[in-house]
DNA sequence: TGCCAGGGATAAC
DNA sequence: GTTATCCATGGC
């Protein structure tokens, strides 16, 4: 099926750094798995995406999981006549991301894995824990092909520390084992962190060993939809220094600044000229 | 080869 | 309260 709609960009979305099982699998067109299902995404034009998938999933899972019935146009047209130029020139150049709502689970041990990792190595290890723990699942998609879920809490709950080190997870097994233990145990409760205001629920994920403050953050905007969230990594942090001298006025973006956020980091990631103000 | 990566825990100041 | 050190490993 197709959508239609500016601030829609696949492969903005791709290189955002949100997610890590969405892959190009050709020029303009990417896979993504996500909700245990199989999804392949088609930019035809700056305005229309093609989706692999029927009517009823998309109403049912991908409407949410790209935020479709959020109005980004009136953050970008804010940040746009706004009298910030970075902020102006940012927003021009990433306004087809949209902030994804991951399943929470996915999103809190996806960013466990995330520290002190780069994307193409945090997403390789991300596909061996998941042919590890995941269940298979045979997409109709094209050719029949196998994938695997993310893996429940359950199965990582259980995890081998020596197993998940032959995953490459370095020194944050234990992060992993004991994170999905909490949420087995009901210590996370990912409805009352989605409810909750996102300070309450920023403290009750830190209290997860191996999840910092960065993490938590990550795990707030990409997972429980707090769009208020404002994470900050190596990237954010050049940005805050070197463009804002350390005096980033955030309350200005109050209710919003995980978007203005994501402006950010793709820019830095991938914008080929990076001449700054 | 050495440095960096969507950091965090802990020890040491 | 703030800073230094260590953690395990791939990517470039």
């Amino acid at each position: 099926m197709f959508v239609k709609g500016a601030n829609f960009n696949v492969k903005q979305i791709a290189d955002s750094g949100q997610c890590f099982r969405m892959n190009l699998i050709e020029k303009d067109k990417y896979s993504l798995i996500a909700y245990d299902k199989y999804l392949e995404l088609s930019q035809i034009d700056d305005e229309t995406v093609k989706l692999s998938c029927s009517e009823d999933e998309f109403k049912d899972i991908w409407i949410d999981y790209f935020d479709l019935n959020y109005d980004y146009g009136k953050i970008i047209q804010l940040l746009s006549d706004g009298e910030d130029p970075f902020l102006r020139k940012i927003t021009d150049f990433g306004k087809g991301i949209r902030i994804l709502q991951q399943e929470p689970f996915e999103a809190m041990i996806s960013f466990i894995i995330s520290q002190n990792k780069n994307i193409p190595a945090i997403k390789s290890c991300i596909e061996a824990l998941c042919s590890r723990y995941g269940e298979p699942k045979v997409s109709t998609v094209e050719n029949n092909n196998t994938y695997y879920a993310f893996p429940t809490p359950y199965a990582l709950a259980q995890a081998e520390s020596t197993d998940l080190l032959q995953l490459k997870t370095g020194y944050r097994d234990q992060y992993i084992i004991r994170a999905s233990q909490a949420v087995m145990e009901g210590l996370i409760d990912f409805n009352y962190l989605k409810k909750c205001d996102s300070t309450e629920a920023l403290k009750v994920l830190k209290s997860v060993h191996g999840i910092g403050d960065k993490v938590a953050n990550c795990i707030l905007l990409f997972g429980l939809h707090h769009i208020e969230a404002f994470p900050v990594d190596v990237w954010i942090k050049k940005v805050l220094e070197e463009i804002y001298h350390n005096d980033f006025p955030l309350e200005k973006y109050d209710g919003f600044a995980g978007i203005v956020q994501q402006y950010m980091f793709y820019y830095m990631r991938c914008c080929p000229d990076k001449s700054f103000g």
